[in-house]
DNA sequence: ATAACTTTGTGAAGTATTTCACAAGCCACC
DNA sequence: GGTGGCTTGTGAAATACTTCACAAAGTTAT
């Protein structure tokens, strides 16, 4: 979050940030942004701020934004689709090297720059590609299964859009995004007449 | 979460779950489980555990699910074409009334069971509908600006998917998804060989 | 009816996170 | 080069969250 921040104050040529200025963007507290940084380093000058050029990199780094990374996308619907052309990913370093399905009518088809593969194929390309990411967008019932098989391949990390929960090994990375559950948030919030704003 | 899990229980046929099965099912610990439900009141039978249909209702009716809610969806592009066709939505009580968009060619198309509305009906058409949801899928630089006549109109909540940070009065309820993000948290792990796995 | 076994609900203990508050350091101006 | 005004970095305090552990209450078997 503190990256998108900085990045946006460099691109408008400001030289330094204060805790505080950045703790008003990204809707948190001066002490709560020194906490969060000098957990990863000693990177402001006192009485001046960060230097946000600087920072950036820093963070870049510690994020392990500095390589590409390969991604593939399982799962040609819509929610796929809006994925793949998501420009956000490319921009960040995420490069999406395959776009997999299991219905006949889809494989084969274009779609953006890739065609999109037969799922058979996919525990191979992962393992010729050495692909550590992909991005789950298929139905929950499927789920599970195809987790199973990325984790025999080698996945490293996946991003599950399935409302479903998922177990893999500890050695994977599994992130789960559920938009239903989002919104029953915001209804449990108007029902109960609270109110709250969280960060992007 | 719970609830998710609960009516799976439920469709299943099955008429009790402890606090043990619920927590495996979730990912979390019985302690947890219990702690949580119990902020909210005394659902469970000592030596038996949950009644899984009736903590099902009282959690449906916690979380203000027992009514309909209107959401209207602002931008016709795939993010937007994706939540639209997300059989969740529909499943869980959100009822999406109205697309919008500002694009001409747009405008007017079919789309769904709905047609793509202009973006310059929108304030007279959410205070006439009433709808107390908008889902936010447009580009991060239109964001804010849309919100603010959003808030104008009498808009309650907005669940927001551009990658910029929105500002709401206290009195709207505001949540923000970023996919990005959400990538990046696994290019940390990655990184750092950590590994971490978390519900949806 | 009683004994043995389960499982909840919840104070208390243990961790983790956030906020406070201030010494130490840096800049700018005289 | 000294002084005043900012701002970081960080222990300590405060707050929040999670886990423990056990009495109370229910169930099952005999």
């Amino acid at each position: 979050m503190y990256l998108r921040y900085l990045e946006d104050l460099d691109t408008q040529g400001q030289e330094t940030a204060s805790s505080d200025e950045l703790a008003h963007l990204c809707g948190t507290t001066p002490a709560q942004v020194r906490k969060d940084l000098s957990f990863f380093g000693s990177f402001g000058k006192r009485g001046l701020g960060y230097p946000v050029h600087e920072l950036t990199a820093h963070l870049r780094e510690i994020l392990g934004l500095e390589r590409e990374w390969k991604v593939v996308i399982i799962g040609a619907g819509k929610i796929g689709a809006a994925l793949a052309n998501y420009r956000g990913f490319r921009q960040r370093g995420f490069r999406i090297v395959g776009v997999y399905d299991n219905d006949p009518r889809k494989i084969g088809q274009p779609w953006g720059e890739a065609i999109v593969h037969d799922m058979a194929d996919l525990v191979q390309d992962i393992r010729r590609e050495e692909a550590p990411i992909a991005v789950l967008a298929i139905p929950s019932e499927d789920a599970q299964d195809v987790v199973d098989h990325l984790v025999g391949a080698g996945i490293r990390a996946i991003l599950n859009f399935a409302p479903a929960q998922i177990t893999v090994p500890p050695h994977v990375s599994l992130k789960s995004v559920n938009m239903a559950m989002e919104l029953e948030g915001l209804s449990f919030a108007l029902t109960n007449s609270l109110s709250s704003s969280s960060a992007p």
